[in-house]
DNA sequence: TTGAAAGCGTTACCAT
DNA sequence: ATGGTAACGCTTTCAA
């Protein structure tokens, strides 16, 4: 930037101030002529005066800015459903309400989440699921609203949180699996997942479901390369049915299993999880439980301006509440009956 | 932000100045002895220290940003792979570099050109295939580098661009069709793309490349709603084979044509534009030009933080460059000979 | 090796 | 109704 409120003032022959006032429209209790309103905003378009946004921005300590933090932001398409999802959501609230989303790579990847409250960012949409206590104090302390996805309840007390109904979701997937006559199912997850809440918390939620259903312990396939999948295709599979924890891994095993010779779901049949798009462009279409994330980070990031709104205009915080949402099960044609032997 | 640097100065009983010294590491010619540096470091770490991002950055005028500018960003995700290509392409040059990507709804949709030099970025990518008069010109002036994709050459004197070969594209897709048989040919547009350069770009080389193949003239269809697709049940089709400004619309057109009972390719083909994964996931597999969007936009966004360190360090500018890239046509199910009478 | 002080461009308070 | 002036938190030059 080049010319300053000061030199359209100089120009203007008025003050500083005067200039303020008249380009941001309201200027509490002060009222310029019109005669000098006039000459000042003349002075400013001679001079093509464009507003520091920065200089602003540090004056009034707010923004404008939301940040969007994941855990590994890699690539954006269609293999990769879930960021696509959670952004559409993200900008469907901010954008008509004018604000600028952030992607920071200081928090998307490495994760120094003491970057919350540096100041450039009015708010946080925090979508890591790895809660480590570190990161949940931190964002506790938090001097900026922050919203958090994926968090199980009771996780971060004192923060709003929007999550999917893990369980009712695993025991939609079970009734449907048993329904169909499968008894041995195994959880499908990446070696990163695993160690998130997230992936703990699906794993559960998938074994008490078994266990409810009067099926036996599913076990935990840990994919690391395609060693453990290969085998399906030499031996009796120990599992006819495979709960994946997303539709992105899903989509991995049906490669795979593809590959190695086995057919999905006459071989084994597959579960994703988020039901995007993605779900009808595999082959054959993929099963999976329908978690709303778009509509989950629209809302996430909706509550998030309110609370941005409340701190601005020093009003009463909101009450914390945590939004559980319901899934349902989308059934394609990745699952169908076990083989009979 | 609550805690300064004054606060950690006063605390460890040295100036601000040495605070800001020892946390930066680097400071010109100015040293502070191991026992004061050791003093601070503690004084931070006890009081939670945190640099504001947005001071610094209002004060050495670096802030770290860098934007991208769509003529309209929609819904990101597989039906759309457009802006999904050109983020992964972005996000690959700058999250290695610690900048952060922004997405502003100013620049997004209204396309306020004003912004771009407003203190908040250190750069832009222009996407925006519109090259009014005013938008260029306000480019040129801008007083922070800014890059542009798929502006044709000479669009922009001075500006440096990222633009597909889209007379070589068309040739190519020409020769496929006339190499089985196609003669009449038609090129789809949408309203909106219809009154962008880059659409009339390819508009042009798609007439020049019949020309000079020898074929007729193609027909210009601009889709407003399906009213001109559902003739194509009715009545023999004019032409035998539609080439679409983007995948994103030859995905429409493909469902449009299905409901309308018209097979593809059997009683017409259809190329699209771009050869995204989406391609590969229709019915049947879109045939479509290789644009390598995301390679161009790695490459635009690559020399885009070389322009922003030049003028960071007070080098001597790069001289401007066009840089076309050659596109391909790769070959699906979606073009077959035409239907013999 | 260190501290004091001058800004960066804006807005907000307090005088006229 | 209007203008001076003091911040916001930081970096950097200058003087000691």
């Amino acid at each position: 930037m080049r010319t300053t409120i000061r030199d359209v003032a100089e120009r203007a022959g008025v003050s500083a101030m005067a200039v303020s006032v008249v380009i941001n429209g309201a200027g509490q209790n002060v009222t310029i002529s019109q005669e000098k309103a006039e000459r000042i905003r003349r002075a400013a378009r001679e001079l093509r005066y464009q507003p520091n946004h920065l200089a602003r921005s540090f004056r009034t300590q707010k923004t404008g800015q939301v940040a969007v933090v994941f855990q590994h932001l890699g690539r954006l398409g269609q293999e990769h459903p879930y960021h696509s999802l959670i952004l559409n959501g993200v900008m469907e609230a901010l954008f008509p309400r004018g604000y600028t989303l952030s992607l920071c790579p200081r928090m998307v990847n490495a994760g120094e989440p003491g970057f919350i409250s540096d100041g450039r960012f009015d708010g946080v949409l925090w979508c890591r699921p790895d809660f480590t206590e570190a990161s949940v104090e931190e964002i506790q302390e938090a001097t900026i609203p922050v919203v958090m996805m994926h968090a199980p309840p009771g996780m971060a007390p004192g923060v709003p949180t929007f999550c999917a109904d893990n369980e009712g979701a695993m025991c939609r997937v079970v009734d449907h699996l048993k329904g169909l006559g499968h008894e041995r199912l195994a959880f499908a997850i990446d070696l990163w997942s695993v160690k998130t809440v997230e992936g703990q918390v699906r794993w559960k939620a998938l074994t008490d479901a078994a266990a409810q259903a009067g099926l036996p312990s599913p076990d935990l396939l840990i994919l690391g390369d395609h060693g453990i999948l290969a085998r399906y295709g030499e031996v009796a599979a120990p599992h006819t049915a495979l709960v994946c924890f997303s539709d992105e891994l899903a989509g991995f095993v049906l490669g795979s299993l593809e590959r190695f010779g086995v057919s999905v779901p006459r071989d084994v049949s597959v579960v994703g999880f988020d039901s995007s798009a993605f779900c009808d462009s595999t082959r054959p279409r993929l099963t999976s439980v329908n978690q709303p994330v778009e509509h989950m980070a629209f809302a996430a990031t909706t509550h998030l301006l309110t609370l941005i709104h409340e701190v601005e205009a020093g009003l009463p915080k909101s009450p914390v509440a945590s939004s559980i949402y319901d899934c349902g099960l989308d059934v394609r044609e990745s699952t169908a009956p076990p083989r009979t032997h």
